[in-house]
DNA sequence: TTGGAATGTCAACAACGCTGACTTAAAGTG
DNA sequence: CACTTTAAGTCAGCGTTGTTGACATTCCAA
């Protein structure tokens, strides 16, 4: 197979590792991957009439509890327009709570509600076994190998607020 | 914070790198990561009507050319119906070619057209600069574990068709 | 040859992105 | 205080892409 870059070498180091075969087969791990990450989720979900959008309000409004709706939109990278219409299925069944700002009336603060909670710990609960029974395989050096990957895969704005999400919990 | 899992010790070995909220960065980082992983194609194809279903059939088909419908069914792990949906348009624009099968006259099997041959490599062009970025600053141990942990985190009908993609590419 | 299984297609529906138009509240300007 | 601008949130409608159900065609085995 013709592969330019199969042969480079820079500085003296070997960089097989980025072949547009190793590049493949790096897609291909994240497409499968993901699969897997939301798999969990999406099978406690289903039934229940929510999905995905919901499963990620619910994390990071356990995560920053209190948060605006602006903020929300910021991390999750949606439409405020589609933020709202989950916002809004998670608030009429009280798993959300909704309180009008008292410096600025015109935010909106969220927090979970005891059963919003419950379900929060549900999913994670679900979600962080895959991850543990991941992690626990191939150790702490592959793992930390990951989050460097991953974070350099990130656009500069969401790298922002990933790292900003890890300071506000130490 | 109550932690159970963060003074773990097994096997004399610490596993700090399992308490919940180095779980909950890693899956927050899968999160923001996808996003970027899926970003460069997603741009390209708005505004083709195209989206990332298309993106994924278009790959698949090109790194397997002939498979039948049902194959790619598997590997995608959507309904007929879905992708049926999504092939159609390819066909219709003239990026896919879908002949029936000789042996088995049920079979159809798909093939890129010259035109679908060169979005496919517009599209992965692009992700590729962004994964070759992401490689290339992080190091090779770092990819190596990155690999590992996607690949443990799939589910093992899906770890199944990662391995059976590389082996047939050697 | 006939009944069942496998392959693919068509139709309709739900989740969740998007844009556009709107209300309400805060802030800046005279 | 009145008027305009800006920001936060809501409502309506649309497109992509997932789902299930019903169906045609083809193959195979009893």
């Amino acid at each position: 197979m013709a592969d330019a870059s199969a042969s480079q070498i820079l500085g003296g180091e070997s960089l097989l590792f980025l072949t547009d075969e190793q590049l493949r087969q790096g897609i291909e791990a994240m497409f499968f991957a993901y699969r897997g990450f939301t798999a969990d989720p999406d099978r406690i979900l289903q039934g229940l009439s929510y999905g995905r959008a919901h499963h990620r309000a619910i994390h990071f409004i356990h995560c920053a509890p209190g948060t605006t709706v602006n903020n929300l939109l910021n991390i999750l990278g949606v439409t405020k327009q589609s933020l709202n219409r989950v916002l809004r299925t998670l608030v009429e069944d009280g798993l959300v709570e909704s309180r009008v700002g008292r410096a600025d009336k015109r935010e909106r603060h969220l927090y979970l509600t005891d059963s919003g909670d419950a379900l929060e710990k549900q999913l994670s609960d679900a979600q962080r076994a895959r991850m543990r029974a991941a992690y626990r395989q191939v150790g702490p050096e592959a793992v930390a190998g990951f989050k460097q990957v991953l974070e350099a895969m990130m656009d500069p704005e969401m790298q922002r607020q990933y790292q900003k999400l890890r300071e506000n919990r130490g």
